[in-house]
DNA sequence: CTCAAACAGGACTAAATTGGTCTTGATTTT
DNA sequence: AAAATCAAGACCAATTTAGTCCTGTTTGAG
């Protein structure tokens, strides 16, 4: 457990997939083909990665998605965000979303916001380049996409496996 | 997001009251008491927490529960693991639960891997003792329950608030 | 100027997960 | 023997997540 959303799962792979081809403008339907996943869940990711400012559109004909930054400038806390929110493990700390219910906040605050600010650090020590192999990702060879395969038995984040 | 259950909140009170009143056996009724919980909450998160020994139990009239170890020898990490299960931020880690669908491993592995040990590490750096502070807690005059406001609309975790 | 390709924004449904309760049985003390 | 207590798991309800779809706007091509 403690785990990552399948969505953001997929962001970073898309995120990869536009690293890859550096500065081009791809269409969703081309990074379906290229990640594997459907294009109404590249959409869905990409709209949100737009709302962060990872990403930036042309739209029209022949319209599509960018890095907004170089993948190296983009760090995994800034995807992580993008797709789920802040970082927060519990509402005891700063910046979550559900308020402290008591209005004198939790005793427990400060010890909560440094096991926050540890996992947060841990996330932006990574940046996209990390992640992402570009020499293996997205080739022909790499992986195959679960067209063939019953959607409810392979989740799409199998991609990433 | 990237939120610990709420389980795992209970848990860490739960764990509270036993360091709270060390060496003593609690019965589920009085930790219940002392956390604002429901007997049955407790009863559930006491068994999951003795599976992983985080516990020691007596059975048996006047039976209950204590720290099988130290407060300050308990480590969040342990506590997050015995709740929710190995911390894996997603299944391309070592330990995931769900194992990789594809059979030589995710080629990002290695950096999964980097990511999944500097949370963990974040984790294991907090003791039980270091989050709790035993001098405010469960005083009658510290937090009050939900005992009162309806239960759908007051989330039992807000005792941690 | 019109049409088609593409993104924008949001609503909506289904599936999966989580939270909470309950029941039945075993153990221990009085 | 009875009462108090934990053990184990089944079960339902509530929440969250994933995925799809629809309607509108923008832009380039013909």
């Amino acid at each position: 457990m403690f785990k990552l959303n399948r969505m953001t799962d997929y962001a970073i792979v898309v995120l990869g997939a536009l690293a890859h081809r550096q500065g081009e403008i791809l269409a969703t339907a081309q990074l379906a083909e290229l990640t594997g996943l459907n294009q109404p869940t590249v959409a869905k990711v990409a709209k949100t990665l737009m709302a962060a400012d990872l990403l930036e559109t042309q739209r029209g004909v022949h319209g599509g998605y960018r890095l907004a930054q170089p993948a190296a400038a983009t760090s995994l806390v800034q995807i992580v965000e993008a797709m789920e929110g802040p970082i927060a493990v519990n509402d005891c700390v700063d910046g979550a979303q559900a308020p402290c219910a008591v209005s004198n906040c939790c005793f427990m605050s400060r010890n909560w916001n440094r096991v926050n600010l540890a996992v947060r650090n841990a996330l932006s020590d990574v940046s996209l380049e990390d992640l992402i192999d570009p020499a293996q990702l997205f080739t022909p060879t790499g992986h195959q996409p679960a067209a063939d395969r019953p959607a409810s038995a392979v989740p799409q984040n199998e991609i990433l496996s």
